[in-house]
DNA sequence: GGGTCAACCAAGCAAGCGCTAGTGTTAATC
DNA sequence: GATTAACACTAGCGCTTGCTTGGTTGACCC
């Protein structure tokens, strides 16, 4: 078994395995048809996780990895104001909510099926990722760039955010970008 | 088979398999589980349910109909200015989601499990329910309440309160009213 | 050229799955 | 008192599931 190892090729079936499981849903996808798209047999799959659950985790650890990476990235890129590292966060956050889409929809819709075990280690990663969101918020709410409850408000963000993996179409007219401006613009434009 | 009938007896059944649909998944919720949790045999569950299939689509129509139903009350039992429409519909949304948590929870997380037949029933109600919606966030746009694209905006909108079953906590000290209030007051209020 | 090791395969086991068939049992209806 | 319909039970069929086992292959290494 290649538990630890981070490999090239356990990473790309990681990245086959996430594209199923949006698909079909964690439950519905059996290691047969895992190990079909992968180009191997379902035993052979054994190789690289020790079970069925470790690819889940898998695909979850990748994407919120990206998108903290990502987070850090972007707030390193931009500016020191509040309305600079808003809008910063709001595309980081889109852009990899698309471009890694399938490891972020499973991340989104399938945590609960995660193990105790595997979920704790799996919610420090997003607990890092939120705090990086809290303190942008804070830094907003402080500037006066947006206002309510500091509590609610990251929650309403996140959720206008995340719920457009629903609707949203990479394919479409509109980029992440288009997206995030007009989010940060329904909360801080004054009604006129 | 008791398909057609919609009996107090069968409506019973759906709100159990909702508690354990959400505990579960319903992918993981086995027949012989949904029976226990009933205090019957499995083998009796399908003289209630044609298939499994169908307690999935009798919870979540269940669901959806109460929030229609509710959407319309709401509507009717307030005022006409865009703003006393807004704070309605805000309000009564989070009411449903969190007095029918469950059948709710379900309707987010595994509408996808539906099959074909049930799910463009189900859709005709859920569009309505969405149309619904459309109209009432016109109006607050028109109205210069609110600003922003018409179609973003309300999603964003029904990604911030739909989100809230992840974190929402009903025992806690907000009232879903209180929430609404906030929510509306976020997106409103100018920046000074 | 013997040893090592990651990668894979063929075969199959034990458990659990959704669902069916056939048979009471009870209470209301005629 | 016979009929009916709703509701429940027992038993189990046929199939799929996650995972294990024991073995093969080929690339690389000293």
């Amino acid at each position: 078994m290649n538990v630890m190892n981070e490999s090239p090729r356990r990473k790309e079936l990681t990245r086959q395995a996430a594209r199923l499981f949006v698909q079909e849903g964690f439950d519905r996808t059996t290691v047969r048809m895992l190990a079909d798209e992968m180009g191997i047999k379902s035993g052979s799959l054994f190789h690289h996780f020790r079970d069925k659950q470790a690819i889940l985790a898998a695909v979850i650890e990748e994407g919120t990895q990206n998108a903290l990476n990502m987070a850090h990235q972007a707030l390193n890129d931009t500016g020191e104001t509040a309305s600079a590292r808003l809008h910063a966060m709001a595309r980081a956050h889109l852009q990899t909510l698309h471009t890694d889409r399938n490891a972020h929809v499973v991340a989104l819709y399938e945590w609960r099926r995660l193990e105790p075990a595997a979920r704790s280690h799996l919610s420090h990663l997003r607990d890092a990722y939120e705090a990086l969101w809290e303190s942008v918020i804070d830094d907003a709410l402080t500037a006066g760039l947006i206002h309510g409850d500091r509590f609610l408000v990251s929650r309403f963000i996140m959720g206008a955010l995340n719920w457009t993996v629903r609707w949203y179409d990479p394919e479409g007219e509109r980029t992440p970008d288009e997206l995030a401006n007009e989010l940060v613009a329904m909360l801080t434009q004054p009604s006129n």
